[in-house]
DNA sequence: GTAGGTGCAAATCTTTTGCCGAGCG
DNA sequence: CGCTCGGCAAAAGATTTGCACCTAC
């Protein structure tokens, strides 16, 4: 799948939810698209600016929002910094997070699923989602 | 083990590691240690009050900084929440998050454990933490 | 006695909101 | 044209910090 068509994708998924298109969503909408990292929204921000210098922080804000309210991207919230945003499509996975850098390596593992499922499930409850984030280092470092 | 001597076991870690013990880290180390919830700060400092009235918004916040940095407690970060806290002793375990009234259930299971090893020891990691949250709703409400 | 802790207020950081003019559909 | 959106600035919420005084060790 080519970003291009992500890029529609998105586009088309506000579409269906009732939110406009306007230049800054489109703008925002292509890049976290195109965004390989997990950008907060001071970095999304100044990445918009480039194209559209007077786009404001606000403006970031207020459409993170709705599209994670659309489902669309979804938050991260590591070790209680700001929240970093994803494309929700990329994101049914989790993340390993090297303390020493920093660096956040995505991951996704059924087993996990198949375990958070059995134990919501023993308790009386049903998935709704989870947020598994593993903290690391690497292991020559041992 | 009883509360007393848990809150010994606070109060012992905390001259282990430097920290002094004065009146407000007694009375914090006891609120945490009594607490069966996930206070956060805010909470924290109205259950001191009730004891010592004059005791400061930012000597909670320094206390619990301290005692994290000590590893004596641990934060979470529900949802972009402020942070919450609980006794590290009674943290080897993750949490199930029913969406509908945000209470908190602890849980501990091996299997997710060792799933996470595995996962990392695969991509070259050794694990240092994690933090697993379930976002769940009651069977029956299905 | 001194290094570290506390209270208070102000600063910082992250996120939200009110207002009003502008643009999508 | 109506309803939503965007820019700006101010507010709100969470947390940190500078400073002067205090206290555990």
């Amino acid at each position: 799948v080519s970003e291009a068509q992500l890029n529609n994708g998105i586009e088309a998924q506000c579409r269906a939810r009732g939110l406009r298109l306007t230049g800054q969503r489109r703008l925002i909408a292509q890049l976290i698209t195109e965004a390989t990292d997990h950008p907060d929204i001071l970095e999304l921000h100044r990445r918009a600016r480039v194209s559209d210098p007077r786009i404001a922080l606000s403006t970031v804000y207020r459409t993170l929002n709705k599209l994670e309210g659309a489902g669309i991207v979804v938050s991260h919230n590591f070790r209680g910094g700001p929240s970093r945003y994803e494309l929700a499509s990329k994101s049914c996975h989790d993340h390993l997070i090297d303390v020493q850098t920093g660096a956040v390596l995505d991951f996704q593992d059924r087993r996990v699923d198949r375990a958070i499922e059995k134990i919501a499930r023993a308790l009386g409850f049903e998935v709704v989602d989870h947020r598994l984030e593993v903290h690391v280092i690497p292991s020559r470092a041992l």
